[in-house]
RNA sequence: GCCGAAGUGGCGGAACUGGCAGACGCGCUGGACUCAAAAUCCAGUGAUAGCAAUAUCGUGUGGGUUCGAGUCCCACCUUCGGCACCA
């Protein structure tokens, strides 16, 4: 009684494969190529998760589609295999890194085994094997070696002219007096040139995990990605990656790849690239205004007019003379309504600004900002904080004087550190200077809907509510007002009278219109917030007028010929923090020179090729040290120092690299992982590259894809990959949900279910009686979720409610899986119940392989019964062996069984090209119940629907292969294709429409024409009564589509 | 707040460039087979009214374009994901 046997066929066929080396892919110039990748798993110990098989079915089943297609298929899997669980685990357990790797990697394996992929398992690779290790360093070593220069014409190898490019570091150009200072100066200098740098600045310091982090690696809430510990702000020295140098290729080259548009808005977004311009405001002497000799102090003796005149010779400097601010503005054609200045907490130039009477109160402000986190600034981020430095800085436009302050809203990281601030312009400004009592000048005019939208006439005052519209209160409330605002109690009171038609819903007459523009230049704090928008310039001199775009080019123009601006470009991107403090990371190919004393001199020196790789040091004490002081500093001596041949006493860098930096070129190495002369074989590279289809989770959008997309650009740069761009097309499969849950709310106290439209109220833990969440104090407590058979909900129109108790209404969703809610689903689990191909074809059923969904186990009963029907559309599973069904019969197909498989090819095909699993199985399914139904069941069909089959279910498809009488694998057998003429029936039937309503059907030949359908339309009885008594005025007819007539 | 994705039966979802809404699967109901059960097979299954043929309503909400809208346009609501003082 041989039913469907999962357990039986799928070892057997993993075997078989394995055995003849089925999926083995060779370098072959003469093949179409197709590079289909996974995205590189962390083999954790917890093992595959369901989400997993997703992306890799997905990608098995298109490997499996093209090799029938006669392409030569590389499909690859390794491991990213460094990392931090390994490590933590080692500190707790005592276990080396290296021994929990391997055996999770096994475990990975033997999953991934199971489940049937087509890889080619010779090309397997781990980021920690040594000779991988090796060319990581080695690409960390052109990192070292190469410099970017922005300004570099070349035509790569792709065709493509670009401006830009990573030179090596020999070609960098040294200026004449650097070189005049000597051979550590240009040292210094080309040290500071570098991709890879080291640099001193407030890094995320994560205490709990003994590392630095990279911000990509850094939550909004300031707790590292991995793990949620607490993140702080430190000052350390790091090895940094020059990413921004590469931002804006990052953003261009972005544009013609096959990505979907969400993921590339991602990108961009994180790049946050901002096109505006700097601007150079003269800080005001400090002297002049007390005597007239402003030479004290060591600032140039020039007033605004002389700077300006010099500027207007010399240009724009690249640094600016010490006591002038630089700011960066995204819209210069605010400049006449800056009303103060910012400097971040940490500038430079706060010291020399700020006066005798205001330096307490300045340094007390920048003591508590240099130690607020990100998280504390991000909590603070409600209430603006600032103090007035005493210092002014002179309008370059108006020549006006402006208050410089310092404020922790201006972050030193982005553009020049320092900001003009234009309160009716910008949201943060306006609400400085809210908070700080500072003016507010309009100087561009908003559209009359944004003013009729926001005005505010009393909101500076905060007293509308209590006015509304009795009169004795307004004229109280306005005598308020007048007497602490400039304009006239006549037009204030008209304001107010316009303001209160608006909010009466009356239309707003021109004349309104006017006295609205009117109040707004005069005081704009009568509207509830900054215009940001663009607009009309008022009150700019000899601007004023002009449309803000056409304003910010004539201006940034004009400033540039003074010699006062620039246009200029920022990034939110900062440079990509390298190093680490842990032990399992690769160590940085680097030295540090020591002197006599043996401290470090800050020059540093690469390793040499030829003692590449430099091995992680055998160690067994994992415990962090507690300060940032890296783990690899408590190696033993024999590796941590070295004398080089000129006599130097040398120092290995104890940082280590990030996780990130194996999986930055892994596609690169599986198309030539046994290498041992170079990182990839040119041809290779040149033939397997780009990846044509690379499947995986959306959590790598910018972190991961973002960092290969870097490196694979510096490489090319330097001639060592010939394409642009590694990943030419990207699908993000979606989340797998749990189980769909229902849960109820209970009341604390009595136990009762309660409805979660009361969510938001909480209860006394001494009383039933709820009370209003803004009133909670510690005593009172949130009602408790509990979870609710599905058999006690029903559903009452759009939501669930308790079947005994329909006003109780409960929550149905589904939660993303993780060990606390315990609905976690192993896929071990699913393959010794259904097997791998029910897994596997249940992934890809479930719907659209990018959307979120839930798990559903019934669901993959269903899809295990279908794979059972087609078994028993083969097999025959009465008998005590395994042989055909008695209708399968070697016979010719009838039409009508030739037009089922023929369809079903097409559909297939199609869908597998496009990605869409889910509808290819269901016509799979259809071609079933079609066929199950036949008596006779011809071989020839049957084997056409295996082929189709197999890439979703290869196990059973190989099975059912054999059992049809082939006597080897079906993996290269010819994809069955179609014949056009045979999808075409005899017979059509069309749908007769009535005003758009379907009212009958009429079946005619396939070929006939408008009049012979609207004359068997109009013999149908349900026709014939609608159009009884009206008139046909229009009749549509879509050619073998439908027949629509309009009536009256 | 900004950016992105999505809202279709009891559930997952289908519907290519506007043309029969609900394919396929799950669930449910009834039936066949069986001593019985499991397994399997057959039929039905958006809502409302009706014995019925049929009619009316129906793709988050409100408008619009069209002979015809799940699909296109405008406004809004909800959910999910990302970013968040980036000047």
């Amino acid at each position: 009684m041989p039913r469907y046997d999962a357990q039986r066929i799928e070892p057997k066929w993993q075997q078989f494969w394995e055995k003849n080396q089925t999926f083995r892919v060779e370098f072959d110039p003469s093949k179409p190529k197709l590079y289909v990748l996974d995205m590189f798993p962390y083999p954790s110990g917890d093992g595959l998760h369901v989400g997993h098989p997703e992306g890799y079915t997905a990608t098995d089943i298109v490997c499996r589609f093209n090799r029938m297609r006669g392409k030569n298929v590389l499909h690859p899997m390794g491991w990213d295999a460094f990392g931090l669980p390994a490590e933590q685990h080692a500190i707790k357990t005592g276990t080396h890194p290296r021994v929990t790797t391997l055996k999770n990697i096994d475990t990975f394996k033997r999953q991934l085994k199971m489940l049937g992929f087509s890889y080619d398992w010779s090309r397997e690779l781990a980021t920690t094997d040594p000779e991988y290790v090796r060319w990581t360093q080695w690409i960390f070593l052109q990192l070292f070696d190469t410099w970017y220069d922005p300004n570099y014409p070349w035509t790569g190898p792709d065709g493509e002219r670009r401006v830009g490019k990573g030179r090596p570091i020999a070609e960098l150009p040294i200026p004449a007096d650097v070189r005049s200072q000597g051979d550590i100066a240009v040292r210094n200098y080309q040290d500071a040139n570098r991709l890879a740098y080291i640099h001193e600045a407030p890094v995320n310091w994560c205490p709990a995990l003994g590392t630095v982090l990279a911000n990509e690696e850094v939550t909004a809430d300031g707790k590292s990605d991995r793990g949620n510990h607490p993140v702080e702000r430190r000052r350390l020295k790091q090895w940094m990656l020059r990413i921004t140098a590469y931002a804006e290729r990052l953003i261009d080259e972005l544009e013609p790849l096959n990505w979907s548009e969400s993921i590339k808005a991602l990108q961009k977004n994180w790049i946050g690239k901002s096109v505006g311009a700097e601007v150079d405001f003269l800080v005001e002497s400090q002297e002049s205004r007390v005597k007239s000799q402003p030479e004290a102090q060591g600032l140039p003796s020039l007033g605004s007019d002389e700077w300006k005149s010099v500027r207007t010779k010399s240009g724009f400097p690249t640094t600016p003379e010490p006591n002038v601010i630089r700011v960066y503005t995204t819209r210069p054609d605010t400049l006449f309504g800056v009303t103060y200045m910012v400097l971040a907490p940490e500038h430079p130039l706060v010291d020399t600004i700020t006066t005798p009477a205001q330096r307490a109160a300045v340094d007390e402000y920048r003591q508590k900002a240099s130690l607020k986190s990100d998280l504390d600034r991000t909590d603070l981020a409600k209430e603006k904080s600032g103090v007035f430095t005493g210092g002014y800085a002179i309008n370059p436009v108006n020549g006006e004087r402006v208050p410089v302050w310092i404020a922790d809203y201006v972050l030193i990281s982005y553009g020049t550190g320092a900001i003009m601030a234009v309160p009716a312009h910008d949201e943060r400004d306006w609400e400085f200077a809210n908070a700080m009592g500072i003016n507010v000048t309009p100087v561009v005019a908003p559209p009359d809907a944004w003013l009729i939208a926001n005005v505010d006439m009393l909101g500076p005052f905060h007293s509308w509510h209590s006015v509304g519209d009795d009169p004795g209160k307004l004229a109280n409330a306005v005598k308020d007002v007048v007497s602490s605002c400039e304009i006239m109690q006549d037009d204030f009171l008209s304001y107010i009278e316009i303001e209160r038609r608006i909010l009466h819903g009356d239309r707003v007459s021109e004349d309104d219109a006017v006295q609205l523009r009117q109040s707004y230049r005069i005081e704009p704090g009568c509207f509830k917030k900054a215009f940001g928008e663009y607009g009309t310039a008022i009150n700019s001199g000899p601007y004023t007028g002009l449309p803000t775009a056409e304003f910010k080019t004539k201006i940034t123009a004009d400033l540039a010929t003074q010699g006062l601006g620039k246009q200029a470009v920022n990034y939110r991107l900062r440079d990509w923090l390298f190093s680490r403090q842990r032990y399992w990371g690769e160590p940085f190919p680097i030295w540090h020179e020591l002197d006599s004393h043996g401290e470090p001199t800050g020059m540093v020196r690469a390793v040499t090729d030829a003692d590449l790789p430099v091995r992680l040091p055998e160690m067994e004490d994992f415990q962090p040290t507690g300060t940032p002081e890296p783990l690899l500093s408590k190696a033993p001596a024999d590796w941590l120092y070295a004398t080089a041949a000129d006599g130097t006493k040398l120092k290995r860098e104890t940082n280590s690299m990030p996780q990130w930096a194996g999986s930055c070129w892994y596609y690169l190495r599986f198309c030539d992982n046994k290498n041992s002369d170079r990182f990839i074989d040119p041809a290779k590279e040149k033939y397997w590259l780009p990846v044509d289809l690379y499947i995986g989770g959306a959590e790598h959008a910018v972190l991961h894809l973002l960092y290969a997309r870097f490196w694979h650009k510096v490489l090319f740069d330097r001639g060592h990959v010939t394409c642009p761009e590694p990943f030419a097309r990207l699908v993000n499969q979606g989340m797998i949900l749990g189980e769909m849950e229902f849960n109820g709310l209970k009341h604390p106290l009595t136990d009762e279910w309660l409805s979660i439209k009361d969510k938001d109220l909480k209860w006394s833990t001494t009383s039933v009686v709820p009370v209003p969440t803004v009133e909670i104090a510690s005593v009172y407590t949130a009602a408790r979720y509990a979870p609710i058979d599905a058999s006690q909900v029903e559903k009452s129109g759009d939501t669930w409610v308790l079947k005994d108790n329909p006003s109780i209404q409960v929550d149905a969703r589904s939660y993303k899986m993780s060990k606390s809610r315990g609905n976690v689903i192993n896929p071990d689990t699913v393959v010794k119940e259904y097997g791998a191909d029910s897994l596997r074809l249940y992934e890809m059923f479930m719907g659209p392989l990018e959307a979120t969904k839930p798990w559903s186990m019934a669901g993959v009963d269903g899809i295990f019964r279908f794979l059972g029907r087609v078994w028993r559309l083969v097999a025959d599973d009465r008998a005590d062996d395994i042989r055909l069904a008695d209708a399968v019969q070697d016979v010719p197909p009838t039409p009508g069984q030739l037009r089922v498989l023929h369809k079903t090819i097409k559909a297939v095909t199609d869908d597998i090209e496009r990605l869409q699993f889910n509808t290819a199985i269901s016509r799979m399914m259809e071609f079933t119940n079609e066929f199950t139904s036949h008596d006779v069941r011809p071989k020839s069909v049957l084997s056409s629907f295996v082929l189709l089959l197999s890439p979703f279910a290869p196990h059973l498809a190989e099975e059912l292969w054999q059992l049809l009488g082939h006597t080897t694998t079906l993996a290269y057998e010819p994809w069955p294709t179609y014949d056009p003429a045979l999808l075409v029936e005899a017979e059509m039937e069309i749908p007769v429409q009535i005003n758009g309503k379907v009212r009958g059907k009429v079946t005619v030949p396939k070929d006939a024409d408008q009049a012979t359908i609207e004359a068997a339309a109009n013999a149908i009885d349900a026709i014939a009564q609608q159009l009884s008594g009206k008139t046909v005025v229009k009749v549509v007819y879509v050619a073998g589509k439908l027949l629509n007539m309009v009536v009256k």
